[in-house]
DNA sequence: TCTGGGGTCCTAGGACCC
DNA sequence: TCTGGGGTCCTAGGACCC
């Protein structure tokens, strides 16, 4: 059998660039964007991640490091970076038949069929064509496995030597296992900070290390998923490429709100608004759910205040994505979990037990109507096209609220350039 | 003052079945 | 004396990812 060959196509630091395709003034200037309630550092440019920035780093401890560089700073403006992911993706799928879509700027193609004879090349081509056409910068590795293909991703960003792109496939064993001694064991695709610490007591600290270990003893300790990241680093591809996104078997809804929630009256209409969004993407997907998680809690970070968090799970007497039945269930949740005077910082709902809406169940003794079902489904659909057209929250239940003072804080939001007629760049 | 949000996969253990 | 063997399904919890 052939080997396999995979490129993982991955954009740059992907929301500073989204920022900088329509505002060619911050090209030279250090950014950063930021997480909701402009809270922690989530992309740098990469003179910021030379200045020391961590990833996920509070920004209110970066105040003077912000001041004294410049340091240009947005919220994070997911309907921009939403739409160019997309368009990236779009235009990458015209390299190979075979595309995975793993992240909303990281994509997978398979390039095994193609029979290239200059796969380093085919990647400068790759890389060249989406800055022309999209404006992002990319980086492309490859190799033989999708785990080679994620280190390879960590070389091409430590080395600029390798301009943007590096083939795997073209090394010879010795040199792919030089490769692999460079790379730090907790950079390995899968091996996060517990099985770093794991495996570091056992001696082993690099990716090549991993790659001569027992693996019956890893399958041990790591599960099968360590196992299989042994094989893979040993060229033997165990994960394939997954063309078709399966539908989701949970759907979340949560945030931190802008400003801590004390009343039981803002609790619910937060929470209305977490269930309306999440069942949003419940009908995108043509899916309903039969479970319901509603959650809420204080913040671990006020020590000085008392703390609580609780959930509470409800089955659903029969599956649904219908907004106000969804809402109904959530607050019953909410009620049995509410306690006064405590300070609430943060609260979601989450859906499970989802099922297709084809594969709805007709419930012969029980309060369900198929008729009432169908019912609900074309008003859901005719309120979701009318969001979709004229923006979202155009309509809205009267308990979702107006004012929503408890809202995420978004200062240094830019323009949505690309899904606003109103917020199209001007020159 | 201030600390993100949304997912997946795997395993162990309990309940239950014949 | 001696109390089976082989399964499935579900959930919670722990690991990981971007």
């Amino acid at each position: 059998m052939r080997n396999k060959v995979f490129a993982l196509i991955d954009a740059n630091n992907f929301y500073v660039s989204c920022e900088r395709v329509f505002n060619a003034s911050l090209d030279k200037k250090p950014t950063i964007v930021l997480s909701n309630n402009d809270s922690c550092v989530v992309a740098r440019s990469n003179d910021v991640k030379k200045l020391g920035v961590k990833m996920g780093q509070p920004v209110f401890q970066l105040a003077d490091l912000i001041k004294e560089h410049h340091i240009q700073v947005f919220s994070s403006n997911y309907s921009l970076y939403a739409d160019l992911s997309s368009r990236l993706m779009t235009f990458l799928s015209q390299f190979s038949p075979a595309q995975e879509i793993y992240s909303i700027d990281e994509s997978w193609l398979e390039l095994t069929d193609l029979l290239l004879d200059d796969l380093t090349e085919f990647g400068r081509t790759i890389k060249d064509r989406v800055w022309q056409y999209t404006g992002l910068p990319v980086s492309v590795s490859i190799a033989s496995t999708k785990c080679l293909c994620k280190i390879a991703n960590k070389l091409v960003k430590i080395d600029p030597a390798y301009q943007g792109v590096l083939d795997l496939t073209s090394l010879s064993e010795q040199e792919l296992d030089e490769c692999l001694d460079k790379v730090p064991v907790e950079d390995v695709w899968g091996i996060g900070y517990k099985y770093s610490r794991f495996l570091s007591n056992y001696g082993i600290l690099t990716a090549k290390q991993l790659k001569y270990a027992d693996e019956k003893w890893i399958r041990r300790y790591l599960t099968v998923t360590g196992e299989r990241i042994v094989l893979e680093l040993r060229g033997i591809s165990c994960i394939p490429l997954a063309k078709e996104q399966p539908p989701k078997q949970q759907i979340l809804s949560s945030k931190t709100f802008g400003r801590e929630i004390t009343s039981c009256e803002e609790m619910r209409e937060a929470l209305a608004n977490y269930v309306a969004r999440a069942a949003e993407k419940l009908r995108e997907q043509h899916s309903l759910a039969s479970s319901l998680t509603v959650f809420l809690r204080t913040s671990s970070f006020k020590t000085n205040s008392e703390q609580y968090a609780n959930s509470f799970t409800l089955t659903l007497p029969y599956p649904t994505a219908f907004t106000p039945e969804l809402i109904k269930y959530a607050l019953q949740g909410l009620k049995a979990i509410y306690r006064e005077g405590y300070r609430y910082y943060k609260a979601g709902v989450s859906f499970t037990k989802i099922t297709p809406e084809e594969a709805l169940q007709p419930d012969l003794f029980g309060e369900f109507s198929l008729y009432e079902h169908y019912r609900q489904a074309r008003l859901m659909a005719v309120v979701d096209a009318i969001n979709r057209i004229y923006g979202k929250d155009t309509l809205i239940l009267a308990i979702q609220g107006m004012t929503r003072s408890w809202k995420m804080k978004q200062l240094k939001l830019s323009s949505r350039f690309t899904t606003q007629w109103s917020e199209i760049l001007t020159i």
